[in-house]
DNA sequence: TCATTACTGGACATACTGTCCAGCATCGGG
DNA sequence: CCCGATGCTGGACAGTATGTCCAGTAATGA
């Protein structure tokens, strides 16, 4: 499947790893064509055989990012469905840590938001997914359009690991954060804000 | 304060509004200096005279925006140093319907995402500062890092909004999201995913 | 009214893009 | 190990965008 000549293989990565170090450093759009292959010490007319673009290229970042995760968390998922476990939130995690430089030129939304908006597309048909398959296996109906659940939800994920990215140390291991996200996104920022009970009504929107 | 000479203050609006409605038809990296002063009727010389850059023009839509919402956010930000009041999003739900373009423009991260970054970090500041003034005034400690706490709500709130300023027709009144939004995340995900008590134990992370 | 300031079109050098090609290097199947 | 196929190369190309400058004209507001 993947490209049987080895020396695809390596230009292609080689473009990649320079492309994500140079958008690191200058800025997506501040990086030419030429400075790409520059970098990867290719020739420049080679860029062209591969990509037609410096977005083509990008996007493959992307869609590389999301299968690698999709597999990943494969596993992971069915376990999802029935309880509220934060293992596919963990994976991704990891899988970040693993790909840090990668990660943050997508989460910073580089290339106009398109590669981001990708990514976060994904993780919010998994989790809409996985949100409906558990109402149906408990026999419970959300109290919130499923919609602003599952985008919330993806929300509250991405802005966290943004954060944690672009954090230098990072803060927190990937197991510390992801139970701070799920305790929060479970019981609620009440709770989390170290109150009690439960919000009382004066509390509430107006 | 804001800019004396007439021609000066159409000009710039002429040029914002052209850039806004470009970016969106075409996406803001596929837009160059001549689009935007062509369909502001403008000479092209007179962009530069006003801003260096294409960058510099949206940078100054980001900025506008900001200023604006702080405004409008000024007088309900100390009635929710108390409770947990949704005034300031409802506000700001208000705000980008009526500025739906350069709202969409800014939410989409055009400009690989730097003005969106400096939204978000806007509201996030924001929020932490809310949130420690009602953590001391109600003599509570939160349970939950206030960085992941704040990254946390500001960005359920951006993926909302972003989902909500894409849909046509707008799916639900601010009012409606801004409900549901705060239902959420005051009560949790658990909550709202429609069950009575609160999370089990063995649902938790691992 | 009039001094100031903005807008204008046109021209300029510079830089990036995407395409083409002909020659050389490397590959992997037989 | 050979050799046909494929990838890599530098260099050249036209096309387009950028940012700067200028000298002439028009609008502004005091």
């Amino acid at each position: 499947m993947a490209t049987e000549d080895r020396r695809v293989r390596r230009t292609k990565r080689l473009l990649r790893d320079a492309l994500v170090s140079l958008a690191l450093e200058r800025g997506y759009s501040a990086v030419t064509v030429e400075d790409v292959t520059e970098r990867a010490d290719v020739g420049r007319a080679t860029f062209y055989t591969h990509y037609t673009d410096k977005d083509e290229l990008l996007g493959q970042i992307v869609a590389d990012l999301g299968e690698d995760l999709k597999e990943r968390l494969r596993p992971l998922v069915s376990d999802s469905s029935v309880g509220f476990t934060g293992k596919p939130v963990l994976e991704m995690f990891r899988h970040a840590a693993e790909e840090r430089d990668a990660y943050r030129v997508v989460l910073r939304g580089e290339g106009d938001g398109r590669a981001l908006r990708r990514f976060v597309d994904e993780r919010t048909a998994l989790a809409a997914q996985i949100f409906s398959a558990r109402s149906a296996a408990n026999g419970v109906t959300p109290r919130i359009d499923m919609e602003v659940l599952s985008r919330a939800w993806v929300g509250e994920q991405v802005a966290v690991l943004q954060w944690w990215l672009e954090s230098d140390p990072p803060p927190l291991t990937p197991e510390a954060v992801t139970e701070m996200l799920l305790e929060l996104s479970l019981r609620g920022r009440y709770w989390a804000s170290g109150f009690d009970g439960s919000p009382s009504s004066d509390d509430d929107t107006t």
